[in-house]
DNA sequence: TTTTAAATTGAAATTCGTTTTCACTCAAAC
DNA sequence: GTTTGAGTGAAAACGAATTTCAATTTAAAA
Protein backbone atom coordinates (compact mmCIF):
# COMPACT_ATOMS: atom_id res chain seq x y z
CA UNK A 1 0.00 0.00 0.00
CA UNK A 2 2.02 3.03 1.54
CA UNK A 3 5.19 1.08 0.37
CA UNK A 4 3.40 0.75 -3.44
CA UNK A 5 2.63 4.45 -3.56
CA UNK A 6 6.06 5.12 -3.16
CA UNK A 7 7.76 2.53 -5.43
CA UNK A 8 5.54 4.20 -7.66
CA UNK A 9 6.38 7.11 -7.36
CA UNK A 10 10.24 6.41 -7.58
CA UNK A 11 9.54 4.95 -11.11
CA UNK A 12 8.11 8.03 -12.63
CA UNK A 13 10.82 10.26 -10.89
CA UNK A 14 13.52 7.58 -12.51
CA UNK A 15 11.64 7.46 -15.88
CA UNK A 16 11.07 11.56 -16.11
CA UNK A 17 7.73 10.93 -15.90
CA UNK A 18 5.23 12.89 -14.21
CA UNK A 19 2.73 13.16 -11.09
CA UNK A 20 -0.75 13.86 -12.12
CA UNK A 21 -3.86 13.84 -10.69
CA UNK A 22 -5.42 11.52 -12.81
CA UNK A 23 -2.16 8.76 -11.71
CA UNK A 24 -3.31 9.35 -8.11
CA UNK A 25 -6.98 8.60 -8.52
CA UNK A 26 -6.37 5.44 -10.44
CA UNK A 27 -3.79 4.19 -8.01
CA UNK A 28 -5.92 5.18 -5.24
CA UNK A 29 -8.70 3.07 -6.44
CA UNK A 30 -6.39 0.13 -7.68
CA UNK A 31 -5.01 -0.39 -4.70
CA UNK A 32 -8.40 -0.43 -2.83
CA UNK A 33 -9.96 -2.82 -5.64
CA UNK A 34 -9.78 -5.97 -3.81
CA UNK A 35 -10.18 -8.70 -6.60
CA UNK A 36 -7.96 -9.22 -9.80
CA UNK A 37 -9.86 -5.91 -11.68
CA UNK A 38 -9.63 -5.91 -15.47
CA UNK A 39 -8.89 -2.65 -17.23
CA UNK A 40 -12.65 -1.52 -17.99
CA UNK A 41 -13.74 -2.78 -14.62
CA UNK A 42 -11.59 -0.37 -12.81
CA UNK A 43 -11.95 2.14 -15.24
CA UNK A 44 -15.97 1.85 -14.69
CA UNK A 45 -15.56 2.04 -10.83
CA UNK A 46 -13.03 5.68 -11.02
CA UNK A 47 -15.77 6.58 -13.47
CA UNK A 48 -18.45 6.65 -10.70
CA UNK A 49 -16.64 9.40 -8.25
CA UNK A 50 -14.17 10.90 -10.73
CA UNK A 51 -16.36 11.14 -14.32
CA UNK A 52 -13.73 13.10 -16.42
CA UNK A 53 -10.63 9.98 -16.20
CA UNK A 54 -10.85 8.29 -19.37
CA UNK A 55 -10.55 5.06 -19.86
CA UNK A 56 -7.01 5.42 -21.69
CA UNK A 57 -5.85 6.81 -19.26
CA UNK A 58 -6.63 4.26 -17.07
CA UNK A 59 -5.07 1.64 -19.55
CA UNK A 60 -1.99 3.45 -19.74
CA UNK A 61 -1.56 3.77 -15.79
CA UNK A 62 -2.10 -0.24 -15.39
CA UNK A 63 0.72 -0.35 -17.87
CA UNK A 64 3.05 1.75 -15.70
CA UNK A 65 1.90 0.13 -12.67
CA UNK A 66 3.06 -3.36 -14.23
CA UNK A 67 5.77 -1.78 -15.69
CA UNK A 68 7.15 -0.33 -11.97
CA UNK A 69 6.67 -3.65 -10.65
CA UNK A 70 3.48 -2.96 -8.00
CA UNK A 71 1.05 -4.79 -10.28
CA UNK A 72 1.06 -7.91 -12.68
CA UNK A 73 -0.81 -8.51 -15.73
CA UNK A 74 -3.05 -11.47 -15.51
CA UNK A 75 -4.93 -13.33 -18.07
CA UNK A 76 -7.94 -15.85 -17.16
CA UNK A 77 -9.56 -16.94 -20.14
CA UNK A 78 -12.70 -14.75 -20.26
CA UNK A 79 -11.23 -12.35 -22.82
CA UNK A 80 -10.31 -9.84 -20.75
CA UNK A 81 -6.63 -8.98 -19.36
CA UNK A 82 -6.63 -8.30 -15.02
CA UNK A 83 -4.34 -6.37 -13.25
CA UNK A 84 -3.38 -7.76 -9.61
CA UNK A 85 -1.41 -6.01 -7.16
CA UNK A 86 1.89 -7.55 -6.18
CA UNK A 87 2.68 -5.33 -3.78
CA UNK A 88 4.75 -6.91 -0.57
CA UNK A 89 2.91 -10.37 -1.29
CA UNK A 90 4.21 -13.33 -1.94
CA UNK A 91 3.66 -15.28 -5.20
CA UNK A 92 0.99 -17.30 -5.30
CA UNK A 93 -1.23 -19.29 -8.53
CA UNK A 94 -4.86 -19.39 -8.77
CA UNK A 95 -8.27 -21.47 -8.66
CA UNK A 96 -10.28 -20.43 -10.87
CA UNK A 97 -14.37 -21.97 -10.64
CA UNK A 98 -15.40 -21.64 -14.11
CA UNK A 99 -18.84 -21.36 -13.16
CA UNK A 100 -19.30 -18.34 -10.74
CA UNK A 101 -15.92 -17.11 -11.45
CA UNK A 102 -14.61 -16.84 -8.25
CA UNK A 103 -10.82 -16.57 -7.66
CA UNK A 104 -9.05 -18.58 -4.81
CA UNK A 105 -5.11 -17.96 -4.61
CA UNK A 106 -2.82 -20.47 -3.35
CA UNK A 107 1.01 -20.74 -3.04
CA UNK A 108 2.68 -24.37 -2.59
CA UNK A 109 6.49 -24.02 -2.27
CA UNK A 110 6.35 -28.36 -3.35
CA UNK A 111 4.85 -27.98 -6.77
CA UNK A 112 7.26 -24.42 -7.74
CA UNK A 113 10.45 -26.62 -6.06
CA UNK A 114 9.02 -29.45 -8.99
CA UNK A 115 8.96 -26.63 -11.46
CA UNK A 116 12.74 -25.60 -11.38
CA UNK A 117 13.40 -28.78 -11.29
CA UNK A 118 11.57 -29.48 -14.75
CA UNK A 119 13.50 -26.45 -16.10
CA UNK A 120 16.84 -27.46 -15.33
CA UNK A 121 16.38 -30.64 -16.28
CA UNK A 122 15.37 -29.30 -19.89
CA UNK A 123 18.13 -26.03 -19.44
CA UNK A 124 15.67 -23.53 -19.11
CA UNK A 125 15.77 -20.62 -16.74
CA UNK A 126 12.53 -19.85 -16.13
CA UNK A 127 11.73 -16.11 -15.90
CA UNK A 128 8.10 -16.76 -14.77
CA UNK A 129 5.06 -19.49 -14.72
CA UNK A 130 1.31 -19.73 -14.89
CA UNK A 131 -0.34 -22.36 -12.98
CA UNK A 132 -3.91 -22.08 -12.92
CA UNK A 133 -6.71 -24.79 -11.81
CA UNK A 134 -10.15 -24.41 -13.64
CA UNK A 135 -12.90 -26.28 -11.77
CA UNK A 136 -16.09 -25.71 -9.86
CA UNK A 137 -15.61 -24.11 -6.14
CA UNK A 138 -17.41 -26.19 -3.48
CA UNK A 139 -20.37 -24.06 -3.34
CA UNK A 140 -20.98 -24.51 -6.89
CA UNK A 141 -20.20 -28.16 -6.85
CA UNK A 142 -22.94 -27.84 -3.93
CA UNK A 143 -25.26 -26.45 -5.66
CA UNK A 144 -24.58 -28.98 -9.15
CA UNK B 1 -3.74 -39.95 -36.71
CA UNK B 2 -5.73 -42.83 -38.62
CA UNK B 3 -7.26 -43.16 -35.19
CA UNK B 4 -7.90 -39.28 -35.41
CA UNK B 5 -9.53 -39.45 -38.52
CA UNK B 6 -11.70 -41.91 -37.49
CA UNK B 7 -12.69 -39.80 -34.85
CA UNK B 8 -13.38 -36.82 -36.54
CA UNK B 9 -15.34 -38.96 -38.66
CA UNK B 10 -17.38 -40.37 -36.52
CA UNK B 11 -18.16 -37.11 -34.52
CA UNK B 12 -19.29 -35.46 -38.28
CA UNK B 13 -21.85 -38.43 -38.02
CA UNK B 14 -23.07 -38.01 -34.94
CA UNK B 15 -23.86 -34.50 -35.28
CA UNK B 16 -25.57 -35.09 -38.66
CA UNK B 17 -22.34 -32.30 -40.39
CA UNK B 18 -20.94 -33.31 -43.89
CA UNK B 19 -17.58 -34.71 -45.15
CA UNK B 20 -16.11 -31.87 -47.11
CA UNK B 21 -12.94 -31.42 -49.03
CA UNK B 22 -12.24 -28.87 -47.27
CA UNK B 23 -12.47 -30.49 -43.90
CA UNK B 24 -10.73 -33.32 -45.16
CA UNK B 25 -7.56 -30.89 -46.79
CA UNK B 26 -7.83 -28.94 -42.86
CA UNK B 27 -7.69 -32.09 -41.11
CA UNK B 28 -4.45 -33.50 -43.27
CA UNK B 29 -2.76 -30.55 -42.64
CA UNK B 30 -3.08 -30.29 -39.34
CA UNK B 31 -2.12 -33.93 -38.42
CA UNK B 32 0.85 -32.98 -40.21
CA UNK B 33 1.52 -29.75 -38.67
CA UNK B 34 3.99 -30.89 -35.91
CA UNK B 35 4.04 -27.83 -34.05
CA UNK B 36 1.03 -25.66 -32.05
CA UNK B 37 -0.10 -24.15 -35.14
CA UNK B 38 -2.77 -20.68 -34.67
CA UNK B 39 -5.32 -20.97 -36.97
CA UNK B 40 -3.81 -17.83 -39.12
CA UNK B 41 -0.07 -20.00 -39.35
CA UNK B 42 -2.32 -23.14 -40.02
CA UNK B 43 -4.35 -20.99 -42.70
CA UNK B 44 -1.24 -20.03 -44.42
CA UNK B 45 0.02 -23.59 -44.94
CA UNK B 46 -2.76 -24.80 -45.86
CA UNK B 47 -2.76 -22.01 -49.14
CA UNK B 48 0.04 -22.94 -50.54
CA UNK B 49 -1.20 -25.93 -52.05
CA UNK B 50 -5.14 -25.00 -51.77
CA UNK B 51 -5.42 -21.42 -52.61
CA UNK B 52 -8.95 -21.57 -52.69
CA UNK B 53 -9.53 -23.04 -49.04
CA UNK B 54 -10.69 -19.75 -46.76
CA UNK B 55 -9.87 -18.58 -43.16
CA UNK B 56 -13.31 -18.73 -41.46
CA UNK B 57 -13.36 -22.47 -42.95
CA UNK B 58 -10.11 -23.03 -41.13
CA UNK B 59 -11.14 -20.89 -38.47
CA UNK B 60 -14.70 -23.14 -38.06
CA UNK B 61 -13.06 -26.82 -38.87
CA UNK B 62 -10.21 -25.77 -36.02
CA UNK B 63 -13.66 -25.41 -33.37
CA UNK B 64 -14.68 -28.27 -34.61
CA UNK B 65 -11.55 -30.67 -34.03
CA UNK B 66 -11.70 -29.15 -30.51
CA UNK B 67 -15.21 -30.11 -30.33
CA UNK B 68 -14.45 -33.44 -31.20
CA UNK B 69 -12.26 -34.01 -28.98
CA UNK B 70 -9.39 -34.19 -31.62
CA UNK B 71 -7.54 -30.87 -30.73
CA UNK B 72 -7.21 -28.64 -27.82
CA UNK B 73 -7.12 -24.69 -27.80
CA UNK B 74 -3.62 -23.49 -26.16
CA UNK B 75 -3.09 -19.73 -25.51
CA UNK B 76 0.35 -18.94 -24.90
CA UNK B 77 0.02 -15.13 -24.21
CA UNK B 78 0.99 -14.29 -27.97
CA UNK B 79 -2.64 -12.92 -28.85
CA UNK B 80 -3.16 -15.91 -31.08
CA UNK B 81 -5.04 -19.05 -30.33
CA UNK B 82 -3.20 -21.92 -31.25
CA UNK B 83 -4.49 -25.78 -31.43
CA UNK B 84 -2.40 -28.72 -30.28
CA UNK B 85 -3.41 -32.73 -31.31
CA UNK B 86 -4.48 -34.13 -28.31
CA UNK B 87 -4.45 -37.80 -30.49
CA UNK B 88 -4.06 -40.52 -28.44
CA UNK B 89 -1.06 -38.71 -26.61
CA UNK B 90 -1.54 -38.51 -22.97
CA UNK B 91 -1.48 -34.59 -21.28
CA UNK B 92 1.81 -32.86 -20.83
CA UNK B 93 2.52 -28.75 -19.70
CA UNK B 94 4.77 -26.85 -21.38
CA UNK B 95 7.81 -24.43 -21.38
CA UNK B 96 7.90 -21.70 -23.23
CA UNK B 97 11.04 -19.92 -24.51
CA UNK B 98 10.36 -15.94 -24.50
CA UNK B 99 13.44 -15.18 -27.08
CA UNK B 100 12.98 -17.61 -29.97
CA UNK B 101 9.22 -19.18 -29.56
CA UNK B 102 10.61 -22.68 -28.97
CA UNK B 103 7.89 -24.77 -26.84
CA UNK B 104 9.10 -27.64 -25.14
CA UNK B 105 6.69 -30.27 -24.01
CA UNK B 106 6.87 -32.03 -20.33
CA UNK B 107 4.71 -33.93 -18.47
CA UNK B 108 5.60 -34.11 -14.64
CA UNK B 109 3.15 -36.69 -12.10
CA UNK B 110 4.70 -34.48 -9.17
CA UNK B 111 3.31 -31.37 -9.83
CA UNK B 112 -0.13 -32.73 -11.07
CA UNK B 113 -0.64 -34.77 -8.07
CA UNK B 114 -0.02 -31.56 -5.69
CA UNK B 115 -2.66 -29.82 -7.68
CA UNK B 116 -4.99 -32.19 -6.89
CA UNK B 117 -4.35 -32.10 -3.43
CA UNK B 118 -4.51 -28.36 -3.02
CA UNK B 119 -7.53 -28.04 -5.11
CA UNK B 120 -9.22 -30.91 -2.42
CA UNK B 121 -7.72 -28.43 0.46
CA UNK B 122 -9.83 -25.75 -0.79
CA UNK B 123 -13.21 -27.68 -1.57
CA UNK B 124 -12.33 -27.70 -5.30
CA UNK B 125 -13.02 -30.06 -8.29
CA UNK B 126 -10.64 -29.64 -11.18
CA UNK B 127 -11.95 -29.79 -14.99
CA UNK B 128 -8.46 -28.21 -16.59
CA UNK B 129 -5.17 -26.86 -15.47
CA UNK B 130 -2.55 -24.95 -17.12
CA UNK B 131 0.95 -25.13 -16.34
CA UNK B 132 3.02 -22.67 -18.37
CA UNK B 133 6.80 -22.28 -17.82
CA UNK B 134 8.33 -18.79 -19.78
CA UNK B 135 11.48 -18.26 -19.53
CA UNK B 136 15.07 -18.75 -22.12
CA UNK B 137 15.74 -21.90 -23.49
CA UNK B 138 18.93 -23.57 -23.65
CA UNK B 139 20.22 -22.05 -26.65
CA UNK B 140 19.11 -18.64 -26.17
CA UNK B 141 20.21 -18.63 -22.77
CA UNK B 142 23.87 -19.23 -24.40
CA UNK B 143 23.77 -16.34 -26.85
CA UNK B 144 22.54 -14.18 -24.17
C1' DT C 1 6.31 34.40 -10.82
C1' DT C 2 6.35 33.73 -15.69
C1' DT C 3 8.04 31.11 -19.45
C1' DT C 4 8.93 26.98 -21.77
C1' DA C 5 9.49 22.28 -23.23
C1' DA C 6 7.92 18.02 -22.65
C1' DA C 7 4.76 14.85 -20.77
C1' DT C 8 -0.18 13.79 -20.22
C1' DT C 9 -4.86 13.65 -21.17
C1' DG C 10 -9.58 12.26 -23.21
C1' DA C 11 -11.99 11.29 -27.25
C1' DA C 12 -11.90 9.26 -31.26
C1' DA C 13 -9.72 6.48 -34.57
C1' DT C 14 -7.18 2.41 -35.52
C1' DT C 15 -5.50 -2.18 -35.08
C1' DC C 16 -5.81 -7.01 -34.85
C1' DG C 17 -7.47 -11.46 -33.90
C1' DT C 18 -11.86 -13.53 -33.62
C1' DT C 19 -16.55 -14.39 -34.91
C1' DT C 20 -20.70 -13.75 -37.66
C1' DT C 21 -23.39 -12.76 -41.77
C1' DC C 22 -24.98 -13.80 -46.24
C1' DA C 23 -25.58 -15.29 -50.91
C1' DC C 24 -24.15 -19.07 -53.18
C1' DT C 25 -22.49 -24.06 -53.42
C1' DC C 26 -22.44 -28.76 -52.36
C1' DA C 27 -23.21 -33.25 -49.82
C1' DA C 28 -26.15 -36.79 -49.19
C1' DA C 29 -30.75 -38.48 -48.23
C1' DC C 30 -34.76 -39.52 -50.84
C1' DG D 1 -32.22 -36.48 -60.56
C1' DT D 2 -34.42 -33.58 -56.97
C1' DT D 3 -34.53 -31.67 -52.63
C1' DT D 4 -32.86 -29.63 -48.55
C1' DG D 5 -30.11 -28.37 -45.08
C1' DA D 6 -25.21 -27.98 -44.10
C1' DG D 7 -20.92 -25.77 -45.77
C1' DT D 8 -18.30 -22.32 -48.08
C1' DG D 9 -15.56 -17.87 -48.95
C1' DA D 10 -15.61 -13.00 -48.83
C1' DA D 11 -16.70 -9.37 -46.43
C1' DA D 12 -18.61 -7.24 -42.50
C1' DA D 13 -18.97 -6.96 -37.58
C1' DC D 14 -17.12 -7.45 -33.21
C1' DG D 15 -14.43 -6.40 -28.90
C1' DA D 16 -10.53 -5.55 -26.47
C1' DA D 17 -6.19 -3.40 -26.90
C1' DT D 18 -3.54 0.28 -28.60
C1' DT D 19 -2.46 4.58 -30.97
C1' DT D 20 -3.30 9.23 -32.67
C1' DC D 21 -3.86 14.03 -31.97
C1' DA D 22 -5.10 18.54 -30.41
C1' DA D 23 -5.59 20.59 -26.09
C1' DT D 24 -4.01 20.67 -21.31
C1' DT D 25 -1.00 20.20 -17.48
C1' DT D 26 3.32 19.49 -15.09
C1' DA D 27 7.55 20.99 -13.40
C1' DA D 28 12.06 22.64 -14.70
C1' DA D 29 14.24 26.87 -16.23
C1' DA D 30 14.44 31.70 -16.53
MN1 LIG E 1 -4.18 -13.48 -7.32
MN1 LIG F 1 2.06 -29.32 -26.45
ZN1 LIG G 1 -18.07 -21.24 -8.10
ZN1 LIG H 1 14.92 -19.94 -27.10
Amino acid sequence: MRQSKQQFREYLVRKGLKTTKQREIILDAFLRASTHPSTEELFLKIRRKHPTVGYATVYRTLKLFADCGIAEERNFGDGQTRYEWTGDERHHDHLICTRCGAILEFEDADIEKLQQQVAFRHGFTIASHRLELYGTCRRCTGKS
